[in-house]
DNA sequence: CTAGATAAAGTCAAAATGACTTTTAGAAGG
DNA sequence: CCTTCTAAAAGTCATTTTGACTTTATCTAG
């Protein structure tokens, strides 16, 4: 055990997907552990845990998400490091640890399959009981941080397949932003971007006329990917 | 000394301010420091530490800023957590140090007062040699937010004092996006912002039409103070 | 063949934006 | 006191963007 001469060092995810509630709507969901141990025994906290020495902090944020979920992450992205001094009260401030918080979305397909027991489990993101630590303000912060990236970057695309339609996409934004969204403006924000293009195919089996099948363009990539990962593709907006 | 099972924890501070150049048009300036040790021995690089057991993140930074400067910062805010593992090429991986990343505002008047030696000194921010470290890196990824803030915020007033006219909150803009911007449009849109107001007082002593001073409106606050000190005021836009 | 449904395209007025022009109020100097 | 210089402040105008709608097209189901 090493001398506590400094505050140690954790890494904590919080996982997002989209997951269709009882009327079968799309709402935003998050991954949540059941602690078992002495502070806010019993509470559901984000995945999460010590760095390992050799060991990137992206890769332990992934890491969190596989332990926990058995899943990749489809994005993912630092949030913030939390270091208050009062994090944890009533514990030794020797036991003092500061996290390091990413954020990361999981396809929904790929959600349902996720394991889930009895100390694992999906939570609503509207409505989260109180959680262990400061946890209920790190979630608050990765919400404000989803909604305002999801505007001007790719990130619906963390939630899709490869290839989806417009009511689908915009049922993402619905479901994130929690409201709707005009089909036809949707439609002309999106064409006008420019990131997302038809593939030619259409949907069929609907009762209604066959939409467009569109994927996102991969030339161009998500803003802010962090300092770490520079833009492959200059960012262009506009023709 | 402790055993090394854990990557060590240090704070380091991005210090912008605004400094006249030789023509004495106002330019964006950072404090660095001269390292005097053996990785990058020589080199230039932005003044940090280790964080203490019983310190907040952001009083770290705030040290940093006052050891370097001798300066408080007007603003200040988490940049980002930098944890490769190869920050510090050729080190031993034992010595793997994660550094929390802060960046301030220092107004342009107190840092002409700033402490300056042989070891620490402003450098202009678009023309960086190369720095100790990542940070390089670093700094093109602070100046990147510093950017983007600018348009949504009320940064600015962490440059300038409690008083000004829109002719220097213009040059501010200007200096910090590297561009020239319409008076008279730089105008409509500070007033309809509506986070600076008019204190019906005016500078004079000047060759021309006396300009009105302005201050922010206290009641409304900055954006993304993080996630720790959540708005006092609800951030309300348009009237 | 018709009804039901949503895709996809189109319309229109209001708001926002960028590039200008005009008017105003001081200082400075004759 | 009158002219000149300068930047403040106000105003103009065409283009672009946005939000709220309407219309038309194309499929499945019955």
């Amino acid at each position: 055990m090493a001398l506590s001469e400094a505050p140690a060092l954790a890494v904590s995810t919080v996982i997002f997907t989209l997951r269709p509630d009882q009327a079968g709507n799309m709402k935003l969901a998050l991954a949540l552990v059941r602690r078992i141990r002495k502070p806010f025994d019993g509470l559901w906290a984000l995945p999460g845990g010590p760095l390992s020495m050799n060991e990137d902090l992206s890769d332990a944020a992934a890491r969190n998400l596989r332990e926990t979920t058995g899943l990749q992450p489809r994005y993912l992205e630092q949030l913030y490091a939390f270091g208050s001094l009062d994090r944890s009260p009533g514990s030794n401030l020797k036991d003092r640890v500061v996290s390091i918080v990413y954020w990361a979305l999981v396809g929904s397909d790929e959600a349902a399959a996720a394991i889930e027991s009895q100390n694992v489990a999906w939570f609503w993101a509207d409505e989260l009981e109180k959680l262990a630590f400061d946890h209920n303000l790190i979630v608050e912060y990765a919400l404000w941080r989803l909604r305002n990236k999801l505007e001007y970057s790719r990130l619906a695309h963390g939630f899709l397949g490869e290839r989806f339609t417009l009511a689908q996409l915009r049922e993402v934004y619905e479901a994130v932003l929690g409201r709707e969204l005009d089909p036809g403006n949707f439609r002309r924000m999106v064409e006008a971007n420019g990131a997302v293009v038809a593939t030619g195919e259409r949907l069929e089996g609907t009762r209604h006329r066959p939409p467009q099948l569109y994927r996102y363009d991969s030339s161009i990539d998500l803003t802010d990917q962090g300092p770490l990962k520079p833009s492959t593709t200059k960012q262009e907006k506009k023709k």
